[in-house]
RNA sequence: GGGCCCGUGGCUUAGCUUGGUUAGAGCGUCCGGCUGAUAACCGGGAGGUCUCGAGUUCAAAUCUCGGCGGGCCCA
């Protein structure tokens, strides 16, 4: 065992210890242990090529209980994996090659290149947050993490979207979806979850004209003018009541409901005229206000009845607007349902860049057709109300641009059918952490509409469909069964666009040749198959059988309707079952105001300056440590600051036990039997909260609250240890001769560390490796340890309560003392506690030495100090019941001894005062206790400390005053431990301490004590209460 | 608009599942103490309508309902 001489230095620790792995190769036999098998599974964080403090504290949750686990017995799996494809990557290449479109990735640089661009940029992306995870201490198979853009994981993709094929869950279909028009791509709802901007945008009201009616119209409002061109009908609420009003000689047709807010904003007046129900207008026929700006219009007119008329739906509200919605189908989701329900036409006039490809407005991006239209509508005289309004509106999460609602063919996994069975497997099969995410995931899942899975674009896992001209699809199951299919001499060197592109087949019904659909798949859709992609499923059966489905997930609450819902649909598609039994969920990172960290705003603190600033282990422990899981985090340097005190603190304790267990060669491997005998109740009392804490920590972890088990920690450490154990056994630990009394303190402090250090191994792998190393020997590490066993013959609830007794008594005098002003250092004659609780006097009795040493008393125990009362007139009740005589009344009672109304009180319940009877009521009684005691209440009673010193007691006082002083000198000339010193003392009142001179000495390691003035060595004055000592000391050599 | 969560001294939080001590810590603040683990640490004081209102109960920070404020997710 080393002494300690430091004080703790993160950085010094942890570079050591991870150079000491690095030597003994520590990680990858942690790596190896054996164990019953236990899967866990990583969800994938993006390659951003950083991780900020959310993707730090999730990859530290993950780690520290795959450190638990293992320490347990187990073998999880610890593979890391990454989410690799997809439009973020895509838009940063574009951005670094200078490409504005699609059409310069293909004209200009080719699929080819950007490709190869975006592998690359990926990989070392990926690479870097490897580095960064290892720097904050993640043990994992960093040189294997499951990637999404191997070919084995697109494999697995394609074997999933295969079954979802056979079980018709896999389709194509013309729907509105969101679209974003700079990507030129769809998206699906999941991604455009969370990325809602407020942005202003036109509200204008427009006038429909009814035909077949006199100067009737229809009053619809929108905030998208552009898709009015394409408006094909205008939905109400059959069971809505609706009025027409009279403005100037027009008559409006609205909800009723909304007259007065739509009023307030047209600021007109009216007069209503009628009332109808909605469905009373079913089929009534308008002329589009944009007739003769898009000619395509009057073929619809002609086309059919329902064209340009009022249809029924259940989806108009009185939220908003006027209860006449403006449809077009194909630019609004409800819309195209409506319009599906009535036979319109999915009529989407836009191309993939936002641009209008039909009427007077063809050529112009939406937005810019905006104001065009407008000013048309005024000029026609339709314009009721031109305003804008600000509101909630959906962009693209990667690039930024607004979306647009586009009709579409995209291709599907159908959730409507499957939707039952995934809440049921959830429910059969899962536990969620906390328990309530359960409900808040079920009601998402029963929001969520079928899943478009259909992306085009170029940097992600193909999808496995190829067509033919006729319209035949064939969706393929794995690059075996591609190659046998293939009709072309074409191998592709990956499963990556363009390569898998060139492949053609037969289509076996029409014989023509099939090409690949050139889309690709949904990045979300990659780490949904996770859980069986990572153990390169169905290639590898086995893994899959033994492993599958995962024992533990742990992410962020943004994924609960994300990664924990896309794994689970992916999975009933394809298994029909869920892929995990246990998933917790935790919350997100905030500044120390619990303001959102950006970039745009400099709050942003990164993981690295958290290990910079206050080292890795701190950093760790703060994370579990500061709030429970599920709770978000406030990340505050203070509040990290708390942690540092805790391991400074633990660090000195480790200290201070290596000073004297070194200076002693105590020997680590002492067993208790040797030590036994001589054990005392304050040793017994730390081995069992050693025990009892490692109940508690293991229970924290078992029931993943990270936060229970740090807090344990903390507290054993802090309270039990340091601020009281190590307290206890100064004065045997500072002892010179080798007794076994000192021996079973060491082997208790030994015991306490080295449990410590392997309970907190998970939290803080780098300060508990090295003490753990330094107590032990012929251990390689704390990490290839076994966790610690309850050990329950050593845990006594009766001690630890009897202990907890004695510390509040202690404090209890100690706050007397204050009160009395009489020193800590000075010792008194006796303390009293009056208590009902008898077990207050066991605990006296069993640790009288320690009560005595620590309150510094010479006597302590139970009892009864007897009071006296001082009596005062209580004027409160005297006034109301004698009035005018109240006076006299209170002057007799001033003019009684005070005990004699005290005695006639306590004994019959009245007292006479002169001519007068008074009770408890007419007087107020304080207690006074006896001259030179002080007191204080605790919870277990009244602790009175008797504080009169008597000439020998003063004598002690004064020889503790000396030895302070000399252990202050002996500290300033830097003397170490062992040495010893010749000391001269000369004071007012040497008289006092000379027969103290043997306790001094021995105190003070003085090989000679002499009371008269030193000639040389180490000079001090010192002023003590008043009086003054002269000083000497000399290391003696 | 809907679902779920959070709201505890100036700040950060534990406790809430299973109602029952004087609501427990840390930071900050004021006063004091200790001294061979001390560039540390310890004790004490002040500071709490446990977000508000209602209900259930002998008893509510804890359970129920409603309001307010904040967050996440969904519309």
């Amino acid at each position: 065992m080393k002494q300690i001489q430091d004080n703790y230095d993160a950085h010094a620790v942890e570079e050591s210890m991870i150079a000491y792995w690095d030597n003994h190769d520590i990680v990858n036999k942690y790596l190896a242990k054996e164990g019953q098998e236990w899967y866990w599974c990583d969800g994938p964080p993006y390659v951003t090529g950083s991780i900020h403090l959310g993707t730090a504290w999730n990859k530290m949750i993950k780690d520290t209980v795959l450190r638990y686990k293992t320490m347990r017995g187990y073998a999880p799996t610890r593979q890391p994996g990454f989410d690799m494809h997809g439009l973020p990557i895509e838009v940063k290449v574009e951005e670094t090659l200078n490409l504005g479109s699609k059409k310069d990735i293909e004209n200009i640089i080719g699929i080819d290149t950007f490709i190869t661009k975006c592998k690359e940029f990926a990989i070392a992306n990926m690479n870097k947050m490897v580095e960064q995870f290892q720097n904050i201490g993640c043990w994992m198979e960093w040189d294997r993490p499951y990637m999404p853009i191997n070919d084995a994981y697109i494999e697995s993709g394609w074997y999933t979207l295969k079954k979802a094929w056979e079980k018709g869950l896999f389709f194509r279909d013309k729907r509105v979806t969101h679209w974003c028009p700079r990507c030129e791509t769809a998206l699906a709802e999941h991604e455009v979850r969370g990325e809602y901007r407020m942005v202003e945008d036109p509200s204008i009201y427009v006038k429909f004209k009814l035909r077949d009616r006199d100067d009737e119209y229809l009053l619809v409002w929108t905030t998208t003018p552009w898709t009015l061109p394409s408006n094909l009908a205008v939905a109400v609420h059959p069971d809505y009541d609706y009025v027409q009003v009279m403005v100037d000689d027009e008559t409006w047709i609205l909800a009723e409901g909304l007259l007065k807010p739509v009023f307030a904003q047209l600021k007109r007046d009216y007069t209503v005229v009628g009332y109808l129900k909605g469905r009373d207008m079913d089929g009534w026929r308008y002329e589009h206000p944009l007739l003769e700006e898009n000619p395509t219009q009057k073929g619809y007119y002609d086309a059919g009845q329902r064209y340009h008329s009022v249809i029924l739906g259940d989806h108009v509200t009185l939220e908003e607007g006027t209860g006449c919605v403006h449809t077009a189908p194909g630019f609004g989701a409800e819309d195209h349902e409506m319009g599906k329900q009535y036979k319109l036409d999915t009529y989407s006039p836009i191309d993939e860049l936002g641009n209008l490809t039909d009427s007077k407005y063809k050529g112009m991006f939406i937005k810019d057709a905006d104001p065009v239209i407008i000013a048309d509508l005024e000029e026609k005289g339709l314009m009721v109300h031109s305003d804008t309004i600000t509101h909630k509106y959906p962009y693209c999460w990667r690039c930024k641009s607004p979306l647009i609602f586009k009709a579409t063919k995209q291709w599907f996994l159908n959730i409507t059918n499957i939707k039952h069975d995934i809440i049921e497997e959830n429910k059969k099969h899962v536990t969620w952490i906390p328990e309530w995410v359960h409900k808040r995931y079920e009601n998402g899942v029963e929001n969520v509409g079928d899943w478009c899975i259909s992306r085009q674009r170029y940097w992600g896992m193909p999808l496995p469909i190829w067509a033919c001209e006729e319209g035949h699809h064939v969706c393929i199951g794995s690059r075996e069964e591609l190659m046998e299919r293939a009709v072309n001499d074409c191998d592709p060197c990956e499963l990556h666009r363009p390569y898998v592109d060139e492949v053609v087949l037969r289509c076996t019904e029409c014989g023509k040749e099939m090409r690949r659909v050139t889309d690709i798949v949904d990045v979300w859709f990659d780490s949904s198959i996770a859980s069986w992609a990572s153990l390169h499923y169905p290639h590898d059966k086995e893994a899959f059988k033994r492993l599958w489905p995962a024992k533990f997930i742990v992410e962020g609450n943004d994924q609960v309707t994300k990664w924990f819902y896309a794994q689970q649909a992916s999975s009933v598609i394809t298994f029909g079952t869920v892929p995990y039994t246990c998933v917790q969920m935790h919350g997100f990172v905030y500044d120390a105001y619990g303001d959102a960290m950006h970039k745009s705003t400099g709050n942003v603190i990164a993981p690295e300056d958290a290990v910079e600033k206050e080292g890795r282990d701190i950093f760790r422990f703060f994370t579990l440590w500061h709030q429970q899981p599920s709770d978000d985090m406030k990340f505050s340097w203070d509040d990290i600051a708390s942690v540092r005190r805790m391991v400074t603190i633990l660090w000195n304790v480790y200290k201070f036990s290596t000073t004297y267990m070194a200076l002693d060669d105590y020997d680590t491997s002492t067993p208790l039997s040797a030590v036994s005998d001589a054990m005392r109740h304050e040793d017994r009392w730390v081995l069992s909260r050693a025990n009892s804490v490692t109940r508690d920590v293991m229970g924290a972890m078992d029931g993943y609250l990270y936060h229970k088990a740090a807090r344990a920690l903390h507290e054993f450490i802090v309270e039990d240890l340091s601020r009281w154990y190590v307290r206890l056994i100064r004065s045997r630990t500072w002892r010179e001769r080798d007794d076994v009394d000192k021996l079973a303190a060491y082997f208790t402090i030994h015991y306490a560390l080295v449990r410590i250090a392997t309970l907190m191994a998970p939290l803080m792998p780098y300060l508990s490796e090295e003490i753990f190393l330094n107590l032990t020997e012929g251990k390689e590490s704390v990490h290839l340890e076994a966790f610690p066993e309850v050990e329950e013959k050593l845990i006594s609830p009766e001690l630890e309560n009897e202990m907890a007794y004695v510390r509040k008594i202690v404090d209890a005098c100690a706050n007397a003392r204050q009160k009395a002003e009489v020193k800590q250092r000075w010792p008194v004659p006796e303390v009293v506690v009056e208590t009902d609780d008898p077990a207050v006097d066991t605990a006296i009795r069993d640790l009288r030495p320690v009560l005595l040493e620590q309150v510094n008393t010479k006597d302590i125990r139970t009892g009864r100090v007897e009071r006296t009362y001082s009596v005062k007139p209580n004027f409160k009740a005297l006034g109301p019941r004698y009035k005018g005589d109240a006076k006299k009344v209170a002057d007799a009672i001033e003019a009684t001894p005070d005990q004699e109304i005290v005695n006639g009180i306590m004994s019959t319940g009245a007292a006479s005062a002169g001519a007068y009877e008074v009770t408890r009521d007419d007087v107020v009684l304080e207690e006074r206790i006896p001259k030179g005691w002080q007191s204080s209440e605790t919870d277990l009673g009244v602790v009175f400390v008797n504080t009169q010193l008597d000439e020998e007691l003063r004598s002690e006082a004064m020889a503790r005053e000396l030895i302070r002083r000399i252990q202050e000198m002996r500290k300033q000339l830097d003397l170490n431990v062992e040495d010893t010193i010749r000391t001269w003392v000369s004071s007012d009142f040497d008289e006092v301490v000379e027969r103290q001179r043997e306790y001094i000495a021995a105190e003070t390691r003085s090989r000679s004590l002499v009371f008269k003035q030193g000639k040389s060595g180490f000079f001090k004055k010192w002023e003590i209460d008043g009086n003054t000592a002269q000083i000497w000391i000399e290391r003696e050599t």
